[in-house]
DNA sequence: TTGAAAGCGCTAACAC
DNA sequence: GTGTTAGCGCTTTCAA
């Protein structure tokens, strides 16, 4: 069925029925009623991709996760895929997904499969934000770069890096150590300028996740004992490898929550960030855009700092 | 651009430019050239929502998983998600998130958003999957149902759960029992056959996942020292807690394996299937139904048997 | 308030 | 081999 039809079976033109449906335009209240229960009695409903063709538009929103090889066993990204596809179907979006692959993206955007993207993540001299920016493709980045005039929302990682390690430090007194992630990731080297803040001069292992046993070694050979996890992967790891050899006279935290890491005990402190609204706020923030409206360029999130069984709150929320 | 002002600037009809780019009909083979060229010299690339509304489709596939509430923490979802989507792009098509709730579910489906869908995890009396039986819309399940005509893709969950079982019985003697899942998952209740198939009249824990504590308890109270879990979920709950007592007297093995199971030591023996595969293989089989081909009702995917170090492979494929 | 007609960008049946 | 024409299903001027 079709808007025609209805048309025929009411009697008046289609455009009628068009305004009727869409509420654009002046249809009086008795012909829009007829052209409305019409559509319910008879299950109706438009084709949406009649209605994009028209519109120049494909009511798609890319939401790019970083490609299988580098997908990392956490449930951030579908957290993060899901708080934005809730978003976008308040405003009769979907999300396709697509791997940070550049033949994939550019697939999708030169054949304007999707009007804007997200992006999850991003390394330095990310290929596929080249070519975004290059293509004017509207984005989001999810995350936080130094390329300039990319719309960003990110949790504050510095903040929570700082206040998280400043915490621990007044806890308990030892030398505290940092294991991070890869260098590439502008992420960790926030974390590391947050850990810095709390900790100057503190060790710091990078790309611990290739080796947790060497960096473990390292560390606590210059007496390190209070150990911060970039991550959740990360620290999981790094708890794991303590449990396994039994060390005990140390403290460990995370920077970053999930829930692999509620299993160990005692509790591990760890910021929390809240996965999906990062990506509802990011589908947010690109709907804007898609409007034409203008966005801040940064949108920094709020984090919770989780310790123990009692939940600390500390909030940030800038532009 | 359109392939309209192509036609102006070579002086040929757009359907020639048309047929030149997709190769469907007769174009003699400079004409032809003379197109390609002038795309590649322009980066001209055909509006694929134009192309779909004449081809009355969307070339959007609908991946469903859990809900937000109902989501374990495990890749399999994004992996069997990346696994679709390569697949799918190499048809052209898209995957677009959906969770698994009616409205959503319902919203694409009558908007004709998606061609298909592809139905991640069942429950008994899925409404999402009544709902796409009742419309009509293609789609196919990964995981096992009992309702009728439905084309499902799946591990042989039984096989897998009866062979690490006898090799587990065989390497252990020992009390087996299982920690299964919710009972509403057909996947538990294959689990708990094939498990059965190899331990008559063993112990069976359900819902182990609500209360761990309470479900290992009761196992070992009964003798039980071999306990095999259902999932990598369950698995890694189980463990933690074990290490956690400080129980060492009992081997502990999987149904299902993931990262998060390679951390334990002593090496925790698990079923590997393959996440990506079976998303690949599910978007396959949709597309031959799209494309009107009969596709098997059930696929059952190989899987393997992680034992330690060394991997045991045993492989079914049956139909 | 309503309708006729053109158009979104592409495909396909039917001529030539 | 190429062009004409009529759609796909909806939106949107522009008149009436």
């Amino acid at each position: 069925m079709t808007i025609d039809d209805i048309a025929g079976a009411l009697g008046v033109s289609k455009t009628t029925v068009s305004r009727a449906i869409s509420g654009n335009g002046r249809v009086s209240p008795e012909t829009r009623r007829r052209v409305l229960e019409y559509m319910q009695e008879h299950d109706f409903h438009p084709n949406v991709i009649a209605q994009n063709l028209a519109a120049g538009r494909s009511s798609n929103i890319a939401f790019i996760v970083p490609g299988r090889e580098a997908l990392a066993d956490t449930p951030y990204f579908l957290r993060c895929l899901l708080g934005a596809e809730a978003k976008a179907a308040e405003f009769s979006n979907e999300i396709i997904l697509l791997p940070s692959e550049l033949d994939r993206v550019k697939r999708v955007a030169e054949r304007r499969k999707a009007d804007g993207a997200i992006l999850s993540r991003s390394v330095d001299n990310d290929a596929v934000m080249e070519y975004l920016i290059d293509r004017q493709l509207p984005f989001v980045l999810i995350g936080s770069t130094d390329r300039d005039g990319v719309t960003q929302v990110d949790g504050d990682h510095r903040a929570a890096a700082r206040i998280l390690t400043k915490i621990m430090l007044e806890k308990h007194d030892l030398k505290a150590a940092l294991l991070n992630g890869e260098r590439t990731h502008t992420v960790n080297r926030t974390r590391a300028e947050g850990f810095l803040d709390s900790a100057p001069d503190a060790d710091i292992a990078w790309d611990a996740l290739s080796n947790i046993g060497e960096a473990l070694d390292s560390l606590l050979e210059k007496g390190n004992r209070l150990l911060l996890a970039a991550d959740d992967v990360i620290c999981s790891l790094l708890a794991h490898e303590c449990d396994r050899r039994g060390v005990t006279d140390i403290k460990i935290a995370s920077f970053f929550s999930s829930d692999s890491l509620k299993m160990f005990r005692p509790d591990i402190p760890a910021v929390e960030f809240d996965s999906e609204l990062q990506g509802a706020e990011a589908c947010s923030l690109l709907l804007r855009k898609l409007d034409g409206e203008t966005t801040p360029r940064i949108t920094l999130l709020d984090y919770k700092i989780y310790l123990g069984n009692e939940t600390e709150t500390a909030c940030e929320t800038c532009e």
